[in-house]
DNA sequence: ACAATAGGCAAGTCACGGCTTGCCTACAAT
DNA sequence: ATTGTAGGCAAGCCGTGACTTGCCTATTGT
């Protein structure tokens, strides 16, 4: 079960809001793929490790799914969770937040 | 003026989401109003201090406007940032799996 | 078999965010 | 004028998150 939490922090740092780019431009692309794009595109200097956190992070979300095949592991976006997320706030009526 | 980073960051703290909340039902409340609120029906215990320190990032963020008259500062919410902030991802994404 | 590639695990560093404490200002009521 | 109410300012504590470093496993290529 994926909180609703974990979705707003997942999308509170920059560098993972640049990884959800890169798989909305390209799917299913590997962790030395994602790592290279975000050097070259974004200027982002992390190390592989660092993104590869931010990945489980991702995942563990729900906003990212993963697909192993031989040594390589595919990230896949889903978008799912993004659907409704503001109309909380943007509905008239609330949705109370379960801790 | 307000990025987005600091959109996704002043939602990821689940105190600032329950008083975007409380905001949602009552709107234009003062900074008492929201504490007593948020302890009453949301077992909230921060400060008064806290709570004004999460008004602030909300404020800086571009959800909530505050409005000053005699010793009160009311807070309403402005829920126009949270729009479009996740078309970005859903652009050119599947709508629904239902065949 | 051996090396290169793709990725994982774990410990440690460091800065920032959330929160408190203490004191202060401004307005209102009596 | 004094007291109480609504809010602000600033310093400090502390846990968590982002990141690195070092080493390890697994799969692929030659």
């Amino acid at each position: 079960m994926v909180r609703v939490g974990d979705l707003f922090q997942a999308l509170a740092d920059r560098t993972r809001r640049l990884i959800l780019d890169e798989l909305t431009e390209r799917d299913g692309q590997t962790l030395f793929e994602i790592c290279g794009r975000l050097a070259t595109r974004h200027q982002v200097g992390s190390s592989r490790q660092a993104i590869s956190q931010h990945l489980d992070v991702l995942e563990a979300a729900g906003l990212i799914v993963t697909r192993r095949q031989g040594r390589y592991k595919f990230h896949h976006l889903d978008t799912r969770p993004l659907r409704s997320i503001t109309e909380r706030w943007l509905r008239s009526e609330p949705t109370e937040e379960t801790p």
